[in-house]
DNA sequence: CATGATGGTTACCTCGTGGTGACTATGTCC
DNA sequence: GGACATAGTCACCACGAGGTAACCATCATG
């Protein structure tokens, strides 16, 4: 091993492990998948809802909070008679999708190896 | 949009969302790419503890012991006076690795944007 | 004997993730 | 008027990730 050149790699604030957080937990990746799959990459709030199997309501505006802080998504209110809200990628997000879909191509691609893993079914919330 | 596409894409056992399980919290993708990057994608205890700076002891066995179960990972212990024991990957865990390295890859190329990104320091537990 | 390195276990605790459900507000449909 | 859809907030709660620190066992060293 060449030395100290994973010990570098591995503080902190290195590329690698900040770009974890992206995957990190939450819906960020599907969510950011799910609007890059509709045409613009916009969605409207129920939309997202519904591409989302699984996600509460809560967790949904929470992400897509935390998603507009971060600079990945604009949410764009129209002052209509039922509130019509619309996230749509930024330029930023659309950088991070490129990354989300080579995972996720990666999966589809390797689903054996997938089926393979023998992921414990207690842990990883309430089991599904 | 396609009728049908994006919600088969996101049940909970599709490809994709399960390779979110392989970097979903934890030190599992900081230990394929270090071991992957020792000679023979092998490395003792404590050159692995050394090589993951803020890693706790319970956390490296908890996880090792996670992946060699999942079998991403060998355990080899070698009965010897003081206790040596190697971790290896698997031909799977291999193949893991190709993904991770694509991902840290990704952010290694793609640090500006990781710059731009605002996210918020309070959360991610304890803000490092 | 005390210390340290080997690899690991265990109890204890924090807290972020994330779910449920109730509630707001407004306009349309029945 | 009541139900439903629009989008969202808030209180409440459960659980797992993950950290700290003490402890076990053994041998070598000082």
């Amino acid at each position: 091993m060449r030395p100290g050149s994973d010990e570098q790699e591995w503080r902190e604030d290195c590329a690698p492990r900040r770009v974890l957080e992206i995957f990190a937990t939450k819906w960020t990746s599907m969510i950011l998948h799910t609007l890059a799959a509709r045409h613009g990459g916009a969605a409207r709030t129920g939309v997202l809802h519904r591409s989302l199997p699984g996600i509460s309501k809560k967790m949904m505006v929470q992400t897509l909070r935390e998603m507009e802080s971060s600079g990945l998504i604009d949410r764009r209110v129209e002052s209509a008679v039922p509130p019509a809200v619309e996230y749509s990628l930024t330029p930023l997000g659309r950088r991070f999708v490129g990354l989300v879909e080579v995972v996720y191509d990666w999966g589809r691609e390797n689903s054996d190896a997938l089926d393979q893993l023998r992921i414990r079914a207690s842990s990883r919330r309430r089991a599904g």
